[in-house]
DNA sequence: GATCCTCGAGTTCT
DNA sequence: CTCGAGGATC
């Protein structure tokens, strides 16, 4: 083919240009300059302009955004910072308290705070590398998401290329995929129209757009986006403010909230938030409460992190939409650890855009303090917008037939004696694994994602199996092979030699995973990976008494005595041979390795400034070669890092007579 | 003994 | 997500 014509070139860069502002004035700016059909009309152009020069055709062209051919399943990317979750308050008293944090932290009378609307969609970060989107992901766990650039790619208000001459070498821009209403509505009369199922909420139909695997299907519809922060930077401007962050993101074209703003203290905060609840109705997108930052970015890299949100910003959710429906039963279930949980059954009703029938009641006292009754109608709605809960009893609406629930005095499933404890909220089927519906339990705990990680060993499966006897065990469960699967319903070949197989993989695993897996009462995933570190293998985990136990950090007494219970078990050491003997094996936990490292395991307290390192770095180092750091000494902290003008910490120590550590010497420690 | 923080366990719906 | 409970600290 011969050179593209100057002109051609010149043309079709300017068409890419003349869309992409079209693009960026229509979503962004809400604010369109032409017509649609004018637009069309450009676009038309540069697909001919493009079909005639395949050599011109890039990826940042407007034109690319109409998605390519199915994918076989998304892949899991890992975040290069975090996406993190924000605390909520739910009334004034929590943004009032959530200001006094702030204010004592910074040690400042007023504080300025980033406003915006908080939008009920899907948070996405987007990665530009200098300067073009290179890929977008799904929060996922906040840690890593799925991959799913093609179908972000369609999203017209995302931009392919930033705009600006300079751009930076990386930028991961975070911000949320949303369905406006209007688009809904539409689609979902289009769906309608073609007889098919209807969407239930915009926050789901943006879901299912953004979870196509045909990048084809998400381009038909109609998806918004706006952006609210950075991930990693590289390269990017320094900004001193949040709002000047979001100025800039929206000199790159991103659409950013109109309604943004900055507001000074408390009265600031809760203006605004009573401003945006008035208008909710009327904006063009869902939002389910407004989100406040400490606007100082300096500040808010003073004020840090707690667990996994950060501690200068809080979500203040408007109230959650209640709906009455009228309880038909109280039926109840038996879980891992035995324990019965009352669940309503309730006539089906919409509440927080979706239908809710199951509503847990918690337990016996919980009941008793609403006074909820069988046949009641109650208020419902979904706590924290998840989670569906009984609000209150319309006591007016009582029948005069209205059964008290009362706990069975045996076990629904087994027909075995109920035990509550004295001082606990909970009653218990005291059969242990010789319940069916806690064998059942247990094995899903064994084979769950966290702990062995067996796929395709779901609820429906496992029924079948502990019901025609066929596992009683985890054990048991590597003895099955094909054979023993077939028959069962939804068991075809094919499936039955993925389970297989999944088991079979399952059984390389680490000692973290496999101890959480056996499902000892108290010990949870965080629990597992502390006693793997401390003890490095099974063996001495099996012959360690409670005083040994104890030691472990975050192990007290009852912890302690679960393990040892559990251990002393013939039935569970039992288990534990026969899985040892099926093959499960694991690596010894890497950190073990360290254990002479001197760090493994040990706890250290920080205090002063340390010349070279940041609080945060140093402690990402020490946890890194498996110490833990704590803030307060006491006769458990093995080592205090000092630094300058330390607190009455390093007096502590001395008195205590913990080493003492310098920046120095906890380097000296970390390169071991 | 009070209080803060974190972990464990149970649960819903798509 | 929420509650309850265990552990650690003041």
């Amino acid at each position: 083919m011969s050179a593209p014509a100057a002109s051609d070139r010149q043309r079709i860069e300017s068409l890419r240009a003349d869309i992409e502002r079209h693009n960026y004035q229509y979503y962004a700016l809400d604010a369109p300059l032409i017509s649609d059909a004018e637009y069309d009309r450009l676009f038309r152009e540069l697909q001919t302009l493009e079909a005639g020069h395949p050599e011109l055709v890039s990826p940042d062209s407007p034109t690319q955004r109409i998605g390519s051919a199915p994918l076989a399943g998304f892949e899991t990317v890992k975040h290069r910072v975090s996406m993190l979750s924000l605390n909520n308050a739910f009334d004034e008293e929590e943004v009032t308290a959530f200001d006094r944090r702030m204010r004592e932290a910074l040690v400042t009378e007023r504080i300025d705070y980033a406003a915006e609307p908080k939008f009920d969609g899907l948070a996405v970060s987007l990665c530009y590398e200098h300067g073009v989107l290179a890929h977008g992901a799904t929060r996922g766990d906040g840690e890593s998401g799925e991959d799913v650039t093609a179908n972000l790619r369609t999203v017209r208000a995302i931009p392919l290329r930033l705009a600006g001459r300079n751009p930076p070498v990386l930028l991961e821009v975070r911000g949320e995929v949303v369905m406006l209403r209007a688009d809904f509505e539409q689609l979902n009369q289009a769906q309608r129209a073609k007889g098919e199922k209807e969407f239930v909420n915009p926050r789901n139909a943006a879901a299912g757009a953004l979870r196509q695997l045909d990048s084809r299907i998400t381009s038909t519809r109609k998806l918004a986006f706006f952006a609210y922060g950075l991930g990693a930077a590289e390269g990017a401007p320094a900004f001193g403010t949040h709002s000047a962050l979001l100025d800039y993101l929206a000199e790159c074209r991103f659409p950013v909230a109109k309604e943004r703003k900055v507001v000074t203290g408390v009265d600031g905060m809760l203006e605004y938030y009573r401003a945006i609840g008035g208008k909710r109705a009327g904006l063009p997108y869902d939002i389910d409460g407004v989100v406040y930052k400490v606007n100082d970015l300096a500040g808010q890299r003073e004020l840090g992190f707690v667990s996994r949100a950060p501690r200068y910003a809080v979500a203040h959710k408007f109230p959650a939409e209640e709906a009455m429906s009228e309880i038909i039963a109280i039926d109840v279930q038996v879980g891992r650890t035995g324990a019965l949980t009352p669940v309503a059954r309730l006539k089906p009703v919409f509440v927080g855009g979706v239908t809710v029938t199951n509503a847990t009641l918690h337990n016996e006292d919980e009941i008793r303090r609403k006074d909820i009754r069988i046949h009641d109608t109650v208020v419902v709605r979904r706590a924290g917008d998840v989670i569906p809960e009984v609000v209150r009893v319309i006591n007016d609406k009582r029948p005069a037939q209205a059964p008290v629930f009362e706990m069975p005095a045996a076990c629904p499933v087994c027909g075995s004696a109920v035990q509550r404890l004295e001082d606990e909220s909970v009653a218990r089927c005291t059969a242990g694994l010789y319940c069916p519906a806690q064998r059942k339990q247990a094995l899903l705990h064994f084979a769950s994602r966290r702990a062995m990680d067996i796929e395709g060993l779901g609820d429906k499966l496992v029924e079948q199996l502990v019901d025609n006897n066929i596992v009683k065990t985890s054990a048991d469960l590597y003895e099955l092979d094909v054979a023993a699967l077939a028959g069962l319903e939804r068991m075809a070949e094919k499936s039955a030699a993925n389970v297989v197989a999944a088991i079979a993989k399952s059984r390389r695993t680490t000692l973290a995973r496999f101890i959480f897996a056996l499902g000892i009462r108290n010990v949870g995933e965080r629990t597992a990976a502390d006693l793997a570190r401390a003890f490095g293998d099974l063996e001495p985990l099996l012959q360690a008494d409670e005083q040994m136990l104890q030691q472990v950090p975050d192990v007290g007494p009852v912890v302690a005595q679960s393990i040892a219970q559990f251990f002393a078990e013939p039935h569970n050491r039992d288990v534990v041979g026969q899985l040892l003997a099926a093959g499960v094996s694991f690596e010894r936990t890497p950190r073990a390795a360290n254990v002479s490292s001197r760090m493994s395991g040990r706890t250290f307290v920080l205090t002063g400034a340390l010349p070279n390192l940041s609080r945060d770095e140093a402690k990402e180092r020490i946890e890194a070669k498996g110490g833990r750091v704590t803030g307060s000494v006491s006769k458990k902290t093995d080592f205090v890092v000092v630094g300058a003008d330390p607190g009455s910490k390093y007096d502590k120590a001395v008195e205590l007579g913990i080493t003492v550590l310098d920046e120095e010497g906890l380097q000296e420690l970390l390169k071991e």
